[in-house]
RNA sequence: GGGGACGUAGCUCAGUUGGUUAGAGCGCUGCCCUGUCACGGCAGAGGUCGCGGGUUCGAGCCCCGUCGUCCCCGCCA
């Protein structure tokens, strides 16, 4: 292939097949940069091989040629030590253009253009690009990476329907109309849920699937409406067996990239995520958020006008530089804005530190904040309680040139928001990364470097069992309506007298921010899903009517079990270095879920929808 | 459903305060060239300034609407 020849193949005859990179023309000399996806090869045609040569000169790029020669060192001087096969080129003695092309309106050669509209128009060529190519092939082996670890833990990959049953619940189905059955529609699967769990009950101990999953959602750079799951469930496993297959097969994927992971990875429960992070998908790469509130004395609170029993939260977005006077006040003025007018404010620090009445606090807080960035050390984490930490013992010393910001409530800040007491602790998180974001090239720590530090892992556990709908007064199940809630919380009774302090067995598992999957353990008995369906609001009848299938299943010595989905595409992206799942996927769609190819969707004839029974409104 | 950015040649972009015939680089076409590899040289073609309406003596530029792409919020059990 075209970008396997070294040095040591000189003297081959060969016979190669591609497409014209480049074509430079030197009048009886012409040079073609042979393209495939194995790279790139030069081609030499000389006028002595006359037919050859005018070929060559009627080529144009794109053209798909083959070429029959000999490979040839090159003359001193003559190497080309940016490309692999820059030793050596292939001097033609046959060529044959085996097919002509319209001039591309965007070389393949050349990096991603900026137009993305014209690059998913012509997908086809932007696929030929060498990034697309990396990224595609890196995709293929991170499946087959898993599909391997997975075989050989012995677990069976077992399809499952695309056309399946509509569940209210959730995301919005993608439907399927029946012909055979008037007004009736089939849904295309959210996820392969509830039949893995029916495979546990019919005894495929060990299930797992690459999976196609849809959801008729609104799109972003990390969410396609169909897109891939490494779906799997396991008969009789504790919290930790999952978790070991888990970072089992991550390992292998990652390695399939050529980064070594090490395991196991930090842990933290979702309480612990929210105190620390102030979101329920950590990304670790910044430092945490710290606890401010011990600092401030109540006589402090009261000069500075601070809420009395609110926290007060504060974090460093290291490396930033040192920031001028004007600098910083409309850095202040500028997150005071996007507070808006919910009672939080900021404390200027380097201000306090100016002042000698304050200048103690200053330090205080600096002091506290000097311990706040987190490691990956793993002894650390695994010496803390079971599977259980709230932050790293390694600090990192703060220096000068790290932001600080310090969030504090004013008097009268309300202590609930929608009804989410966490909401301080939510919203200083996401100043948190969204100041990250904003200064990403000062602290460099998005930045990558192929190793196994670009990636940040962790388990957020102990999710909360169910969330409030202000808008429709109702409980909903935080995760899915098969999640296990934790023993302890049903037998006090929580599921009916306290849903919100109900915690589940589930878990995420976090990337750099990116929540890359999800999992529970299930629940396997019939008496208890009826409860949790009970106490979503559901009555026995509409359960019966929705899940009745299921629920008769669970009554035929249904095991323990549990699983976990992650997202292949973002695993890949994440791994490629990529900002969104358009460049690992091979044909994506667009923010409003169109394929620009294809142009899908289109409407279809009056006939088709005669035949499916359908009208258009 | 909401907010923001963008839309000028095939591509990447510039276009000043509203003022003559809308520019550049790359690409493309033709010719020349034996050592290039982002080849080079000469010449040339290529525009519904996303679309529609308005203001104006005059609109790529201002206003209104609309379409498309991207990002974010909502949404994603």
């Amino acid at each position: 292939m075209c970008g396997e020849l070294r040095a040591e193949d000189a003297g081959r005859d060969v016979v190669l097949m591609g497409w014209v990179n480049r074509r430079r023309d030197h009048g009886s000399l012409i040079f073609l940069d042979l393209r495939d996806r194995s790279g790139i090869t030069q081609v030499v045609v000389g006028e002595q091989t006359a037919e050859a040569h005018a070929k060559a000169e009627a080529a144009r790029p794109e053209y798909v040629v083959a070429v029959k020669g000999r490979v040839r060192q090159r003359a001193a001087g003559l190497n080309n030590p940016n490309m692999v096969t820059g030793e050596i080129e292939v001097v033609a003695e046959e060529l044959l253009l085996l097919n002509e092309s319209k001039t591309p309106p965007f070389s393949p050669s050349e990096d991603a253009i900026a137009n993305e509209e014209v690059r998913l128009k012509y997908r086809y060529l932007d696929l030929r690009r060498a990034g697309m190519q990396e990224n595609l092939a890196l995709r293929s082996r991170v499946a087959m990476a898993i599909r391997n670890y997975l075989v050989g833990e012995g677990f069976l990959e077992i399809e499952t329907p695309f056309m399946t049953r509509s569940t209210p619940e959730g995301a919005r189905d993608y439907l399927v109309p029946s012909r055979v059955h008037a007004g009736q529609f089939y849904a295309l699967p959210q996820s392969p849920q509830i039949f893995k769990q029916i495979l546990m009950i019919s005894g495929f101990d060990r299930y797992f699937q690459v999976a196609r999953c849809f959801r008729d959602e609104d799109l972003r750079a990390d969410r396609q409406p169909e897109f891939t799951q490494i779906d799997l469930e396991m008969s009789f496993p504790q919290q930790d067996t999952i978790f070991r297959v888990a970072e089992g097969f991550l390992t292998a994927a990652f390695a399939a990239g050529g980064v070594a992971l090490k395991t196991p990875f930090l842990r933290m429960t979702y309480d612990d995520a929210i105190k620390n992070y102030g979101i329920d998908k950590p990304d670790m790469r910044l430092p945490a958020m710290v606890s401010l509130s011990d600092v401030l004395t109540p006589e402090l609170r009261t000069t500075l006008r601070i809420e009395q029993e609110l926290p007060v939260l504060g974090f460093v977005i290291p490396g930033v530089g040192e920031l001028s006077g004007t600098a910083r006040k409309a850095l202040l003025s500028e997150v005071r804005a996007g507070f808006g007018d919910c009672g939080l404010d900021l404390l200027d620090v380097a201000r306090l530190k100016t002042n000698v009445e304050f200048a103690p606090l200053a330090e205080a807080i600096e002091a506290k904040l000097s311990g706040s960035d987190p490691t990956h050390d793993v002894d650390t984490i695994m010496n803390g309680a079971p599977g259980l930490i709230t932050k790293s013992n390694v600090s990192t010393p703060k220096s000068d040139a790290d932001l600080i910001i310090v969030v504090t409530p004013k008097i009268g800040t309300p202590t609930m928001w929608n009804f989410d007491p966490q909401w301080i602790w939510k919203r200083v998180g996401a100043l948190r990364l969204q100041l990250g974001v904003k200064y990403a090239e000062k602290h460099g720590r998005f930045a990558k470097t192929g190793t196994e530090t670009d990636f940040k892992f962790c388990w957020v556990t102990d999710f909360p069992m169910y969330e409030w709908d202000e808008e429709a007064k109702v409980w909903n199940a935080a995760h899915h309506p098969f999640t296990s809630p934790h023993e302890d919380d049903i037998a006090a009774g929580r599921l009916t007298n306290d849903k919100g302090a109900v915690r589940a067995l589930a878990y995420d598992i976090v990337l750099n921010g990116t929540e890359l999957g999800s999992g529970s353990i299930r629940i396997h008995r019939q008496d208890v899903q009826a409860e949790i369906f009970r106490s979503l609001g559901m009555t026995d009848a509409e359960a019966k009517d929705r899940f009745g299938f299921f629920l008769d299943a669970l009554e035929y010595g249904t095991p323990p079990h549990g699983g976990i989905a992650l997202g292949l595409d973002r695993i890949v992206m994440i791994l490629a270095g990529a900002t969104s799942l358009r460049e690992v996927i091979a044909f994506p769609k667009t923010a409003k879920a169109i394929d620009l190819m294809v142009d899908a969707p289109t409407p279809v004839s009056e006939q088709q929808l005669r035949e499916l029974h359908l009208r258009v409104r």
